[in-house]
Parts: C-alpha cells; structure tokens; sequence
DNA sequence: ATCGCTAGGGGTAACAAGCACATAGCTGGC
DNA sequence: GCCAGCTATGTGCTTGTTACCCCTAGCGAT
C-alpha cells in the first residue's frame, strides 16, 4: 500500500547536489550533514545512504576527505568539496534551475485547471 | 562518459502526475501523450515506458481505456482520468509544490553563495 | 505481399532509495 | 576491568525507477 501523505516527490539525485552545496557553504562530516540536510527535504534518515553517497562523491574526486581526530568521541571523516566538485555544482544547478522551470509550467496548467473548474462550478453544496 | 549537457533532474514519478494533468486537460491515447508530454521535459522518448505507466495507472483505477475504431489506421486505446485519478493528482500536486519549495531552498542558498563569491572577486578578468 | 507508418507493448540491466544492521572509539558508572 | 550508551562511520539486502532496445499488430499504398 506504501500510503504516504503528501509524498516529497523531489529531484531524482538530489543528495548529491545537495551535499556539494552544504560542503560548499563549510566543510564538514557526515554527521554533521544528516543535520544540515533537513532543509532540503531529508528527514534526518538513512545514515547509510549519506555516506555511500559521501563516498561515491569522493571516488568521483569532487570531494575530498581526512580524518580528523576528535578529543571528546570517535574521529571524524571530515569532507571539503574539490574543485571540480564545485564545477558539477553549477552543471546541477543548472539542471535543477530547468527541473524549477518545468515543475511551474506543471503547477501552473495544473492550477489553471482547477481556478476553471472553481469557475464552471461555484459554490457547489451551499446554502 | 554518458555525459549530458545539463541533465533535467526531475521529480521522481514525474510522468504519471504529468500523464493525469494531461488526461484532465483532455483525454489522448498513447501517441499524442507523447508529444503533448514535451513540455513537461520527456523529450519524446521511451513509448515503452509512457504505455507501461499508462497500464499501471489503469490497474490501480486512476485512468480508464476504451479501443477507438480509427479508419485510416491501426486502432488506438483512448485514456480517460478518472475520479480517483483527479484526486491522485490533487495529492501529487501537493508533493510538487512542495518539491518546488525545497527547489527554491535549494536554488536561493546557491546563488546566494555565487553572489558572494561575485563580492568578493569582483571582475576578475574584464577590460 | 510487402513496405512503411502508426500504435501499443515487453525485457532487462544499471542505478538509486530505503531499511535494517554492523563496526569502532570514547566516556562514564560500578 | 567491564558494561552501557553515545557518537560516528559504514555494509548488506531488497525494492523501485529509469533508460534503452527490441517486438508485435493493424492499416494503406504500391
């Protein structure tokens, strides 16, 4: 059944933007970011998922990482974006900047349609 | 390499909330969808997938199909919204303005950072 | 009958998402 | 010392989505 309420239907690589955008703004580690993502949509979930991505971001060379011995806990991987990290940031936001696009052409038929039905039908079931 | 220019990112399932805005605005059968789905970013690609969407959509009630008799070709099914399709697409309207929203999060914080990358080089290679 | 067009459909491999679980280091209590 | 609990990082497994390429069938024209 899987019934979700709304449903956040977001970008499809979104992480990956997101996570360059956030290593862009400060350095940080993983843990960090699962917290420094929830604006963007990411329930604070799925550790497993931040780091293979971390780490794929990583094998792709647009971030980099070193551990950093902490004194209070375990160390930390802290990660920095790269230069070329930074260059795929601006690709994606491009293509997100379009997706924007596309999602208000979606959104404005979609409104469109229903100010019209407002309009052929008013006040249905009133008085 | 797979290399796209700009790669539209777009929302997960976007084609079925697409294929029911279409339907509403007025019911086509398979082929037209693929064209009338440009605007939404399917560069009209991948009939395959458009009819197997279209099949799922009618398994679980939200579109229903009747053959058309055409008489200069090969017989089409008409796709039709239904009831509960209208409603789906009030639900994954929703989910979209919400994804547009995280969209602007997203965008906003990005191009705040490029402005004040722009502050604080300014002009750096212009006569 | 066969070619080419429109229309509808399937198979599959690659990849992404989600979820649970495993590891490891440090701190504090006993 | 030892165990519990916290932080921090990671792996495995199972599903879902996507993208790509191929196949069938009806019809009109040659």
């Amino acid at each position: 059944m899987t019934m979700d309420p709304v449903l956040p239907a977001l970008p499809k690589n979104f992480l990956r933007p997101c996570l360059l955008l956030l290593l862009r703004e400060q350095q940080a580690h993983g843990y960090e970011l699962l917290e420094r993502l929830r604006p963007f949509g990411f329930e604070g979930s799925d550790p497993g998922g931040l780091y293979r991505s971390l780490r794929k971001l990583e094998g792709e060379g647009l971030v980099s990482s070193a551990w950093e011995p902490s004194s209070f806990g375990p160390a930390r991987r802290i990660y920095e974006i790269t230069r070329a990290g930074m260059e795929e940031l601006h690709d994606r936001a491009k293509g997100l900047a379009e997706a924007r696009r596309t999602l208000d052409t979606f959104l404005g038929r979609y409104e469109e349609f229903v100010a019209l039905r407002r309009a052929e039908a008013p006040a249905p079931a009133r008085g």
